[in-house]
DNA sequence: CAACGTCGTTTACCCATGTAATCATGAGCC
DNA sequence: GGCTCATGATTACATGGGTAAACGACGTTG
């Protein structure tokens, strides 16, 4: 394997699919980017307990996946993300909505609501968001 | 494997964990049970395109872990869910609201509100939900 | 210049899952 | 009563993912 995937992933973009464990590995890059290996260890430390070597496993799948892209800077790589934090929120979120509440946003609202887990500052901020829309449009 | 399975997971109820493919099959026993197998394999013909043995193997994984009861009726089992609709809603939703928008639902919105996935029904139920939560609590 | 350390690369391994074929068993039919 | 059919049980097999060790290349240091 090797940095060619970068390049060719870039053109034919196939709608990444990230695991859960490299979404963790992502959400470092996304914080922060460009980052090394190591800072990405350094991060990681503390959230998760992994070996370096197992986070270097899921850099090389994420590279050949297409969702980083690596940059040499003398012996080592700098590590950033290709693959867009809000892309993927999407497409995990609605992925969801599809699959349980049939695509549609208020029944899942509805749910959480059913189980009590709005708190106060959900509902006011809730409040606010939906007043802004509908007069937004 | 047998039914024993049933008995003992009713006690411990280790949280059941079902794939995707597992909670297709329980969907058609949530909307009506008890089911046959049968009843079953031809409510899924049209959503699915599977063999009848895998969804044999995959009511028997459910078995397994718990999700189902089956009771004899003569020859056939009749299959009814142990795992509840609501609990599993409320399982994967949290689970995505925890890992992506840090458990708090507005963001969540917001974020479905940011992509335009908001239908004007969404946000007319949304507004009434939320008019009616915060008087009544 | 040989040993060492540091990175990234390759290989490994096990478990869950999707998908299904095959086996076994018991009940009814000829 | 042996054969067949229905139905559940067992076995199969490939893929993906989590987790990690082993390997290899290359620059550094004594």
């Amino acid at each position: 394997m090797s940095l060619d995937y970068t390049c060719k992933r870039e053109r034919m973009r196939p709608a990444v699919d990230i695991s859960d464990a490299e979404s963790v590995v992502m959400e470092v890059l996304w914080e922060r980017h460009p980052r090394t290996a190591e800072e990405v260890v350094a991060a990681l430390a503390g959230r998760q307990d992994w070996q370096e070597a197992t986070i270097k496993t899921l850099l090389n799948r994420l590279l050949g996946k297409g969702a980083l892209r690596a940059e040499r800077d003398g012996r080592r790589y700098l590590y950033s993300p290709l693959l867009e934090r809000e892309a993927w929120l999407s497409r995990q979120s609605e992925s969801l909505l599809a699959r349980l509440f049939d695509g549609r946003v208020a029944p899942l609202v509805a749910h959480f609501s059913r189980q009590r887990k709005l708190s106060a500052q959900d509902i006011a901020e809730l409040k606010q968001l939906i007043e802004g829309l509908d007069d937004g449009q």
